[in-house]
DNA sequence: CTAAAAAGCGAGCGAACGTTCGCTTTTTTC
DNA sequence: GAAAAAAGCGAACGTTCGCTCGCTTTTTAG
């Protein structure tokens, strides 16, 4: 598996995530035209990503907004009740659909090394994909309110679960060490956040989204791997 | 070296961290007497990096940081000149501070193995003792001015660059077998990052500084270690 | 083609922001 | 202890914010 293969087969348009954000927030949305409605969220969703990675999100005025989506002020507003549900909303969007792929596509494999290394790959692959919505997830994950932060760091904690469950399963089984799942979950999770938290830096130095995968899932598996090797990646 | 130690030996206070701040902003600070300047700056500082690590430095008013440090907005502005200088302020401060102490605590280690894992252990302990500082860096980088955002960046390479450093002269030296230092760098950077970004994950799981720098280390070392072995740590 | 419905618009509203300044209180000086 | 200096104060200022609403333009329906 490639990001470019990934890529091709997750097929994740903007068009999808503003269909399910419009399905969503159906009644603070004045425009009655699902096409129209979701040709301008498209403008609003890449607007305010753009703006809010670069100043952030509080900092970014509706004015701003306006100006980068080339949408009035008047317009806006026919398409999201404020500004702090356009963040509600983009957030759990994103969410909602990020978790949504991320389960589907490492149930197949079976080797503990194997699934590990999926795991790891399809993480990157999809932040890679999605990068600008990742980066301001996790930037702007304090300005939500108090129960949208709640699910916020519950859907973190699933991802750090999903590593620490495959690691623990690898050690019943004896392909792994018996190195401390939790902890080593941890660090696999902060390894792929830096991926999308600092791309600048990868991206001067040249490196891709597929090497940076190759590094990350060695590294762990370097570490992870027992006696009976878990080195080899399975197809996915 | 334990972190009890370090932050016995390493005797940071804000009183410290204050003072310098006074020292290369005096212009700006109309408070004439220093006693008097750095018990207030004090109270700033604290409030600031509450607030600040709660709901962002932009979204903090003036007015939450005069509640907060229990002073009025009058004599708020006797301490600083605005509230952009303010964020500069503190930033440039923690940096200078925080470079000169990372400096000075592992130059005197000579093996690879043990000058790597003394690095990783100082960087940690720093960031722990530390904490508010290193998360309000690393959150509120963005909103600096285009000048001392570079220098944010050119500092946070510097520290990716020394463990860069210490792996190659490891491979020199034959006691690592490290394929890529810079990737190996930027994970390591990554890791001790999530260590004081996500400090309530491992509050709650009741994880140490200790514990978690000593499995850094082992991951990281598990990595690089060539054939004459690396893993044992040196005193520092 | 025309009338109704939908979408788009931007000047203007009250609220809240960062900042100031004339005044009072506290501390220092002699 | 009186005069001078320093520190502390908070109402008030101009600006900018999120947001609204009456109006115009575009699209749809008959």
């Amino acid at each position: 598996m490639s990001f470019a293969r990934f890529k091709r087969e997750a097929a994740i348009s903007r068009q999808d995530i503003c269909r399910e954000m419009l399905a969503s927030h159906r009644a603070a949305i004045k425009i009655q035209k699902e096409e129209v409605a979701i040709r301008n969220l498209e403008r609003i969703y890449d607007a305010t990503l753009r703006v809010s990675n670069q100043k952030g999100f509080q900092a970014m005025t509706m004015r701003d907004l306006s100006r980068a989506s080339g949408l009035s002020m008047g317009a806006l507003y026919d398409h999201l009740a404020s500004k702090e549900e356009l963040l509600e909303m983009i957030q759990s969007t994103g969410r909602r659909l990020t978790s949504r792929i991320l389960k589907e596509s490492y149930a197949s494999v079976e080797d503990p090394g194997g699934k590990l290394a999926a795991a790891i790959r399809t993480h990157l692959y999809l932040s890679e994909a999605m990068q600008p919505w990742f980066f301001f997830s996790y930037m702007e994950a304090r300005h939500l309110g108090d129960k949208e932060k709640q699910l916020a760091k519950q859907s973190e904690q699933r991802t750090e679960r999903v590593f620490a469950g495959i690691i623990r399963q690898g050690n019943k089984q004896g392909a792994f060490n018996e190195a401390d799942p939790n902890l080593t979950a941890a660090v696999i999770k902060a390894m792929v956040q830096d991926w999308y938290l600092k791309r600048w830096k990868y991206a001067k130095r040249r490196i891709s989204v597929d090497r940076y995968a190759d590094f990350v899932i060695k590294a762990t598996l370097g570490c992870c791997a027992g006696i009976n090797g878990a080195g080899k990646e399975a197809g996915a």
